[in-house]
DNA sequence: AAGTCCCC
DNA sequence: CGAT
């Protein structure tokens, strides 16, 4: 059965104030988290982003809700339309919608209703480096973060670039909440757990819930 | 500016 | 670093 080793990982974590991880918060609704994902990508497929930079980004990303993350050689930017397609972005899922506004709550965060939600796909070999979230335009509302699949290895920082970083294993299931004095905290990917998923194999899925209150202009 | 490289 |  499922009595192996004991979990001893706490249901609800404060890595300091403002930002708060829920263990195992949308287990239950795995199957259809899944589901509602695929039906997203058949919308506004997976693409690996420029960076203003010059390189790529080795997490394929898609988004839904009003406003959509883009990254291009231009900058970075939300757009109502997805560049690919011209379309708007897909409508958020009403299960992802609620999943979010329900693991805020818990983080203490009331009155939070994503408007964005962007879906990053990680592979063997994706990372994400160390950034902020500052694109919002609104710094009172949260990030809403889950995972699903393989478990991902997420860089926790502080305020400045060259803070100490904790490194955290979020697993399939796990909600982490970030805002308040934590919200433009420094994060990232450094890579996967090497054991593959059994409902997603090698890859992981990370989907961010953000507010976008200003809305910047097309790159 | 979420990448990449380079050093310890 | 070079990008915005």
């Amino acid at each position: 059965m499922d009595l192996l080793l004991p979990d001893t990982r706490p249901e609800r974590e404060q890595l300091e104030p403002g930002a708060i991880l829920l263990r195992q918060f949308a287990a239950e609704q795995e199957k259809e988290l899944l589901c509602v994902l695929a039906q997203v990508e058949q919308q506004a497929p997976f693409r690996h982003m420029r960076t203003p930079g010059g390189g790529t980004m080795s997490a394929a990303m898609t988004c839904c809700g009003n406003w959509g993350w883009v990254s291009s050689p231009q900058g970075y930017t939300y757009t109502t339309q997805d560049p690919l397609s011209h379309h708007p972005w897909p409508p958020i899922p009403t299960v992802l919608s609620h999943l979010a506004q329900k693991a805020a709550q818990a983080a203490g965060y009331d009155k939070f209703i994503p408007n964005a939600c962007l879906i990053n796909r990680y592979q063997t070999g994706s990372l994400m480096g160390l950034h902020q979230d500052k694109d919002e335009q609104d710094i009172m509302q949260p990030i809403v973060s889950l995972s699903l699949g393989r478990t991902g290895l997420f860089m926790w920082g502080g305020k400045k670039r060259n803070d100490r970083v904790r490194v955290l294993a979020l697993e399939h299931g796990d909600v982490l909440v970030w805002g308040g004095p934590a919200r433009l905290h420094y994060h990232g990917i450094k890579g996967l757990a090497p054991q593959p998923h059994p409902l997603t194999g090698l890859t992981r899925f990370n989907i961010t819930f953000r507010y976008v209150a200003i809305p910047s202009s097309q790159p």
